[in-house]
DNA sequence: GAGTCTATCGCAACACGTTGCAATAAGCCA
DNA sequence: TGGCTTATTGCAACGTGTTGCGATAGACTC
């Protein structure tokens, strides 16, 4: 409660810490996907931030980024999940915890926040007895217009 | 009601049906792929089915599997979806409608049938107007045994 | 600062799935 | 039956992601 604020720490520093307290190394490649990662608000393909990676150092190799992003989601600091496409997509924990609700009539995508999967993940754990990951949570569906559109 | 019953219609004679319908051409390989398809009741990934056709097949190549598990879903007779680890797992739609959890704590699956899910759909359309599709419903979380055992 | 240990890196090869294109053959018509 | 049209196939190349392994270089001790 007392503890200072800090409200400008990167997670580039965060994540230097959690990885070094866990008697692993730092590294400047480490550096750098973090850097990228923070730089990628929201959510980004593996692929996309492959390519970001390269452009600051062609020299990193798409096993390192993909490791590192593994080393990431190990540690809590990332998250990812499969797009309606097969694709990865990551995103940081700093991003509060969403589901996504794809449409497959127009392809609109929504997020889902906290509070709005809450009725969601309670009926999940009622009908089977688990405890759903919101952040896992990529649902697909027809949304309202296109339901709309297909009564008619 | 007074229809003959014809219960032992295969799929791979319903599907040539349908694609003739739809002007389309019915071939050795697509009544391989079908043959194939059924005799793997319940899922098979994308891979499995390329191998398992190849096996009877040799001359069979991936983009004519996968091609043709596109035109099965897109006649209505399979859905596909993808699994935790990205895998794209197709089933066929004789199988009843059915969604995913698996937990990520051991690892186990179970599966959620049309009833189980039901108030799941309705928590989903209350919160954002869609209706989601049960066979693309594919959640993580965590099993009751596992929560038992992180509680402790 | 030098030496040691080993986590991490880069490379190369692989697995899965997709796409473009030329060759083939299914289905139709005369 | 023979010929025509064009959907489908097989090939080859590509995109995304994973894995094994030898080389490199952090971090720690003396």
């Amino acid at each position: 409660m007392a503890t200072a604020p800090e409200p400008k720490v990167t997670l580039a520093t965060r994540l230097q810490a959690a990885v070094q307290a866990r008697g692993q190394r730092w590294t400047e490649q480490r550096q750098l996907i973090a850097d990228v990662l923070a730089a990628s608000d929201g959510h980004a393909t593996g692929a996309e931030l492959v390519e970001r990676v390269r452009v600051a150092d062609p020299s990193a190799t798409p096993s390192t980024v993909y490791r590192t992003l593994d080393l990431l989601e190990e540690l809590g600091f990332a998250s990812h999940h499969h797009g309606v496409d097969g694709r990865e997509t990551y995103h940081l924990e700093e991003v509060v915890a969403h589901g996504h609700v794809h449409c497959q009539g127009c392809g609109a995508e929504v997020e889902l926040d906290a509070d709005l999967a809450q009725p969601i993940l309670a009926a999940i754990e009622r009908a089977t007895g688990y405890a759903a990951d919101l952040d896992h949570l990529s649902l697909q569906g027809r949304c309202p217009s296109c339901r709309a559109a297909a009564a008619r």
